[in-house]
DNA sequence: ATTATTTTAATACAATCGTATTAAATAAAA
DNA sequence: TTTTATTTAATACGATTGTATTAAAATAAT
């Protein structure tokens, strides 16, 4: 009999406020008012949602790799060659047009986990892994490489690009960042 | 006719406790009340030397890319083969032992500068495009390469590599990072 | 229309924050 | 020893913080 509100998505409109919010003035910036103030919302009702502070943080934060996830999982619904599909799933990193703020939150997420100590998994690294072993089976990858190497200097290069690039540090467009990327994977595959 | 002590030392002092309260509790964390007490002084001491805890914040974050910078330039004083010059160099970025708190203290510098828009410079980043310049003046590099796309991927590389290893992702012992690196510079080398 | 339950709003509290002020302590120079 | 500039310590102020409490408002089911 309550009024109805949509208990998901009212966490996820919070946890987007909570990433401009974040974006704007970093994490010391966060406080449970500012956030509420951004979303529009009074201060009981954002604690309504979250109990705590840390709560609503770690509940935003972690949203940040859930919908890179997702993002990345939808070019496997389309049909197309592997190379192409790779490095499609790889572009998702690049920060561009709206994915700055994303990768933003990401960065203090990292730093936040960092130093409590809870950082030992991460999904998206299980996935590049998981990739390319899938890749490999399908005899896609050349025999003379060492798959382990090769993964994590895949992901160390498309994560540095993406770090230098919200730096503002590299100036590629798009396309030129593609032609990178897929230089690498021309690398190992077949 | 002070009490003598050195200036700009105890500045570095107290911005080495800044980096170990930064790396524990985050930018949020370190107020001046806590940095003073991890540089065993009191609050007005801190104070002394720095007026706003945001000049403590940016001259403490800021002696990190000095640190670096300066550290990396050490090693040209020794006389080596180029190739091993630069992976030594190159080496300095990676994040073992004591500099995993200086990557931690940078990775909240990037943060920090970024949501300030105060990151359109990077004194690394330009130290890296001098140095591929100047080895390719020597004649070390090929002649078949895209001099700025190179100088780009390395340098993506080598960051991405310190970020995942910052993280946990990599387990790979120095030395196998080192022959990661090695190779890369066995592409662009002669 | 009444009831039941969720959501919002208002207010309060103790703790901590950055900053400012002022006096005390310190130690080199006279 | 006295003088003097530097450094430290103590304290205070207003603002903001996370959290808690409580009552009001809103609305779907009865």
């Amino acid at each position: 009999m309550p009024k109805i509100v949509n208990h998901e998505e009212r966490k996820a409109l919070i946890a987007k406020s909570t990433w401009n919010v974040i974006a704007r003035d970093g994490l010391e910036g966060a406080s449970v008012r500012s956030i509420a103030k951004e979303a529009n919302l009074s201060l009981g009702a954002v604690r309504h949602y979250f109990n705590t502070q840390e709560e609503l943080l770690e509940f935003a934060m972690g949203l940040v790799e859930e919908q890179v996830t997702e993002r990345i999982m939808e070019h496997t619904k389309q049909p197309q060659p592997p190379k192409q599909l790779v490095l499609n799933m790889l572009m998702e990193f690049i920060p561009i047009g709206n994915r700055t703020i994303e990768m933003q939150v990401w960065l203090e997420y990292i730093s936040y986990k960092l130093r409590k100590k809870e950082l030992r998994e991460d999904s998206v690294h299980q996935g590049m892994l998981s990739m390319m072993t899938q890749l490999n089976e399908n005899g896609l990858l050349r025999k003379d490489i060492n798959m382990e190497e090769e993964t994590i200097h895949l992901h160390a290069l498309v994560d540095g690009l993406a770090l230098h690039i919200l730096m503002g540090l590299v100036k590629l467009d798009e396309n030129r960042i593609r032609l990178l990327i897929e230089r690498e994977l021309d690398r190992i595959f077949t």
